[in-house]
Parts: C-alpha cells; sequence; structure tokens
DNA sequence: TGTTAACACGAAACCGTTTTCGAAAGTGTT
DNA sequence: AACACTTTCGAAAACGGTTTCGTGTTAACA
C-alpha cells in the first residue's frame, strides 16, 4: 500500500480552490485571506505536503544541487573538502552531486557533460591527472561559456577565467624546508611527483627556493619525481641509499609515508637519524608512528571556501562583470615526532 | 558573451517542423522520414544539443540520480563505498548524490527529506550512530511507504523492510580470533565500542563464539567499550596495562592503531609480544609499521551490489511484491605484519 | 475514379510548479 | 446610484521536454 505524495492539484480539489490559489496560499502570499492561507496550511501540513523538487527546477531553472567533480575519493585530502563542501551547502540548502574522475580526462568530460545538461547550478572541480597532462580544458571552456559558475580548487589552470582557491604551495614548501635547513640538515631530499601536476611543480619551486635562500645548492639529484599511483618501495628505496639524506620533504603524505617505512626497516630512526616531513595532513601522518610532521591544506577550509564563492556566483548571477578571485589559503606547518 | 543552450524549440523554428518532430526525430522514431532526421540530427549535433535533464525528469518521473547517506565521508571504508557506488552509477548512466549524516540523527532525517521530494529515485545508505542510538526510522519508513527504493548497507536495522547488503561481521569476527587462537595466544582482548552500533555487537559475538568453541571462557573485562569517537589513549592505555594481553581483536581500524602505538611506546614488539588484528582494511592499517593484519570489509564491491540492486529496483518497478533481499558478503582475513 | 492504407508530421495534453494578469465581489465615497 | 478602490481569487502561460492521437498527403488497388 503505497502512500502516494500529495500534490498541489491534489490539495486544490479536495479544499474547492484553484492550484495557483494553493500555491500562493503555502508561500503565505498577500493575496490569499487570512481564512484560506490557514485552512489551506493546516491541510498541507496534515497531509505532509512537500513541493516537487523537480518542478520547481524547472520553474525557477534553479535546482540547488551543485556538483562537485574530483580526482579521487578515496583520498583524505578530496574526502575532507567535500565535507567542507558538503557542510556549506546544507546551511544553504544545497544538494551536493559527487563524481569521480578517477584522474581519468574521459571521465571528468563526461561527469561535466552529465551534470551541465540542467542538473547544476555550479561546478565545484579539481584537475584530473589525465587533464593536467594533456592540457585540454575546452569542457570546462565550455561550462563557463554557458555561464555555468566554475570553481576550480588545488588543482587549477590559469587556462580558464573562473574563481580559484588554492594553498600556497610554494610557501608551504617553503617553510617545511626552512624547518629542516634550520634543524640543521644538511642534504634534504625531495620525494615528489612528475611535473605535470601543478601543486607539486609549486612545491618543487618553494623547495628549491628555501635551499638557495639558505646558501644551499640545488642538487637535481636530491629531487625524486615517481609516478602519482603505484609507488615503488624500490625506486624510493633504491634513491634513499644513493643520496643519503638526514631530511626529507615529501610532496604528499603517501611517499612519506613509504619512505619512513623503508627507513625504520633498515634500522634508521625517525627524527634522530633523519627527520621527514610530508604534504596533506591526513590520517596517516597524525597516526603513524612516529607521528609525521606535515604542511597542512586546511581541505576542509578550501571546501567551504570553494562552496560559498560557488553559490554566491550562483545566487548573485545579474552582475555582468565577472570579477574572479583566487583565494589563497596559507598552509601551516603542523609538528610532530618526525622532526625536532 | 553567454552561449544560451539550444532547446528544442529552436530547432523547430530554425527548420520549420514542429516541436514534436525535432524530438522523436532525436531518438530516431520511425515515425519521421529518413531525409528530416538526418536534416534534424545533423543540426542538433552542429549546435550540440543535449536534452534538459530537469525537463526530461519531469515528465519521465525518473530522475537517473541516486542518494547516498552516509555517516561520515572521511572514513575510509565509507569511501570506498561510494566509490563502489560511483563505477557501477556511472556505467548505468546515473548520478549519485552524497549526504553526510555526520553521525546525527537530525541531519540524517533532514538530508533524506530534501532528496526524497522527486530529486533521486532511491536511496542508499548506512545508519548514523544517531539514528542506531535512538531507534528511530519513522524517516525510512516514510520513504519506503512512498515507494522510494532504499538499499541498507553496513549499518542496517531489521525494522525496516528493505534490500540490504551487509557483511557477515560475525565469521569476520571468529575468524580473525581464531587466527590468534591458532597462533597460542591465550590472553586475547577486544576493544570495541558502545553495543548500540549493530556490526560492534555482532563482531563482539564472533570474537565470543570463537573462545567459547576453543573452550576458552570469555572475560567481561577483557572487553573495552570505548565511545566511537574521540578516541582516548588513556583509556586504552590502562585497560592495556590491566589486563596485560598477548593478541588485541579491534573492531575497528583507529582502535588498533591506537593501541599499537601505545604499545610500541611502551616497548613491546608487534608481534613478537603481541598481536593484533583489527577491522576495515584500510590506509592506515596498509601503512601502519608493523602493518596490520585486518579483516577486510570489500567497501567497494558493497557499494556496487547496494547500487546494482537500488537500480534493479528502480529500472523494475512494476514488480508488486517486493521479495526483499540481503546480500552477505564474506570478509577477508587479510594477514600482514601485525600476526604470525 | 473512388476507396483504403501507409506515411509523415503537427496539435495538444501532460509532468508539478510559479507567476502574471484579469476579473468578480465587496467597500466606501459622493 | 454611480464610481473608484481593495481584496481575493482563478485562468492561463510558462519552464523544456515526451507522447498520444488526429490529419493531410500520397501511393496502391479495385
Amino acid at each position: 500500500m503505497i502512500k502516494k505524495k500529495i500534490k498541489l492539484k491534489d490539495i486544490a480539489k479536495e479544499l474547492e480552490v484553484s492550484i495557483s490559489t494553493v500555491s500562493k496560499a503555502l508561500k503565505n502570499s498577500e493575496e490569499i485571506s487570512r481564512d484560506t492561507k490557514e485552512k489551506i496550511q493546516a491541510f498541507a501540513r496534515l497531509y505532509n505536503y512537500k513541493p516537487n523538487n523537480i518542478a520547481v527546477s524547472l520553474k525557477n531553472k534553479r535546482t540547488k544541487n551543485i556538483g562537485v567533480i574530483i580526482p579521487d575519493i578515496v583520498h583524505h585530502f578530496f574526502t575532507t573538502v567535500i565535507r567542507g563542501v558538503e557542510n556549506y551547502a546544507l546551511e544553504k540548502g544545497y544538494n551536493v552531486i559527487v563524481c569521480l574522475s578517477d584522474e581519468s580526462f574521459d571521465k571528468e568530460v563526461i561527469n561535466m557533460e552529465m551534470l551541465a545538461n540542467g542538473s547544476i547550478d555550479g561546478f565545484i572541480m579539481s584537475l584530473s591527472a589525465g587533464t593536467e597532462k594533456k592540457k585540454d580544458f575546452n569542457h570546462l571552456k565550455e561550462v563557463t561559456d554557458q555561464g555555468i559558475p566554475l570553481v576550480l580548487f588545488d588543482r587549477v589552470t590559469n587556462e580558464i577565467d573562473c574563481d580559484k582557491v588554492v594553498i600556497d604551495d610554494i610557501q608551504g614548501a617553503y617553510v617545511a624546508t626552512k624547518k629542516l635547513i634550520d634543524e640543521g640538515r644538511k642534504r634534504i631530499v625531495l620525494l615528489t611527483t612528475q611535473d605535470f601536476f601543478s601543486v607539486s611543480l609549486n612545491r618543487n619551486l618553494g623547495y628549491q627556493k628555501a635551499l638557495k635562500d639558505a646558501g644551499v645548492k640545488v642538487k637535481d639529484d636530491f629531487i625524486l619525481k615517481l609516478p602519482f599511483m603505484d609507488v615503488d618501495d624500490k625506486a624510493i628505496s633504491e634513491f634513499l641509499e644513493r643520496t643519503k639524506p638526514d631530511a626529507i620533504l615529501s610532496t604528499n603524505e603517501i611517499f612519506g609515508i613509504f619512505a619512513m617505512r623503508v627507513l625504520q626497516k633498515k634500522g634508521f630512526e625517525i627524527p634522530n637519524d633523519i627527520s621527514i616531513i610530508g604534504f596533506t595532513d591526513g590520517l596517516l601522518a597524525q597516526h603513524a608512528n612516529p607521528a609525521i610532521t606535515s604542511v597542512a591544506q586546511h581541505g576542509e577550509k578550501m571546501g567551504e571556501m570553494a562552496a560559498k564563492m560557488l553559490i554566491d556566483r550562483v545566487e548573485n548571477e545579474e552582475d555582468e562583470e565577472p570579477n574572479y578571485q583566487t583565494k589563497i589559503i596559507a598552509p601551516t606547518l603542523i609538528e610532530r615526532e618526525s622532526t625536532f
């Protein structure tokens, strides 16, 4: 026995008024008399009337949905961003449609196209590895050309004119490297990914800048660029044996964890023998033994800011000159047990 | 210069045919002549016509969206479930709307109500702690009464008649405990949460059953029930000092990690002195040092199955007698370095 | 040449709302 | 009694599609 949902027409028929009257009464319109409004509202409450979202969306051309496209959800950073977006969205009465590009350009395009046909009021996204590698941003261009608001976060591109929120990766790496230098470390190596990731590139720059500012020469063979997936214990192990570092900066969380494991198995003590700092202050860094000093990216805050920027755009679409902004969040070095 | 999206009416006007003709032509209807169809399709392709999802949804009463409500997204298990759901959904042309209940009953209700008014074709969800504690399932009842398909996973209730997918928690805990017994461990303690979590309860049962089957007496003070959030190092530490275990079974990932840290700080060697097995085969267990033997819950598979069950229901709504199923996934013990 | 059937297309209803506009009824003023 | 306002409500269009059904045209056939 399925209880069908009640609609305006049903209320109208039952109370012998018109649909328009019901609609207005439920919005407490001044046009409708006190009596009628009370009668209608009471009836609606009794039968638990809720307007159909789809019909409202079609009429208002507002879905109250925002689309979030991220490369990977099994990743603490993106997960915290979603939480931030969700928090703000819920507060503003928006739903969050999450799509995963799986680091693939094609999936990113498919997902965008699926959502761009009316399903959402705006996008929040971080570029997939495939897209960063291919440098093809036509799908983003099409979306913005249609007037759909877009906010890019973390992995962004300046090929596209839109709102952005990023952390200051150069600064983050700089501070981390400086911390290691100040500790007296002399052989500071960098574990990073290939260059097509905008974030890795910037972190690399920050690392080199800190070294230069301290009068330390940057050695190219102190930098290991690993593929971003399928991390290889062996590659790390060989690199560490060759470079014999006394400190490691990793541009992500996982490489640092791997390095620490390799070192611990070889009998090194962290941080006595070698200091380690990683990026992305995630669960792994927090719960490792010793806990790893990390550059926090404030994902949740990023998500909230992105959501705020997006919803502001969505709700004030009239302003003709966009005046796009890029918010830069300052990273924070969280000192734990893997450094002094 | 915003490029407005083209609609049926525009194509109709341009090609001097009716809207219905365009609609049919684009669906390759037999009613329309070859010539007209080709002309219309070519035009549509040229101008990149895509039907408006909202309008189609309103007409068809199908949104091609599925709502997923989970307690927490910053949690590896749920995150893998979402990935599984996403995979299957994308394949079938569905979008996934993710809502977070934040372990709160109220948020769970709000989210359900937001989505239940036409935004989605069905729900996939795992109960929040608040709901499990309160044992109030009226919001679920209302949804199913309306004929909206619902699939519960992991944290389920038998108060509600619907499809479910769970893992055999009793079995998982049984196998894990047996493994410890077979290793020769005599003082096997259990780290778990309060009883209102259905999963914890079952894991506790499995633990006790394995002990009994091996002729070991279950001691109540060998079981520590911690609040599910804000884990307390001190409580764990005191418990371990009091019980002096030679093996630990943790009903989740994090308690096991905490216990290992505490023990390592006290100088114990894992697994030489003490073996550890945890539930939820997440990143923490995989990357801990030593890596922790875990009972894998196969979240991605669960997500895929839940999505499959839901979409099957959605697309075959005619069958009058529901005949709800509960799929039980067998857990797997993944042996790592924290046991012999 | 008249009848019929196939073919190709269009008009209109519909999905469930919102909103504009017009109009009936009531009120008050002279 | 005539007029001008209010107040209160309903008809209808609109959002952008899908689908049913009717109809004009043409070809085929007796």
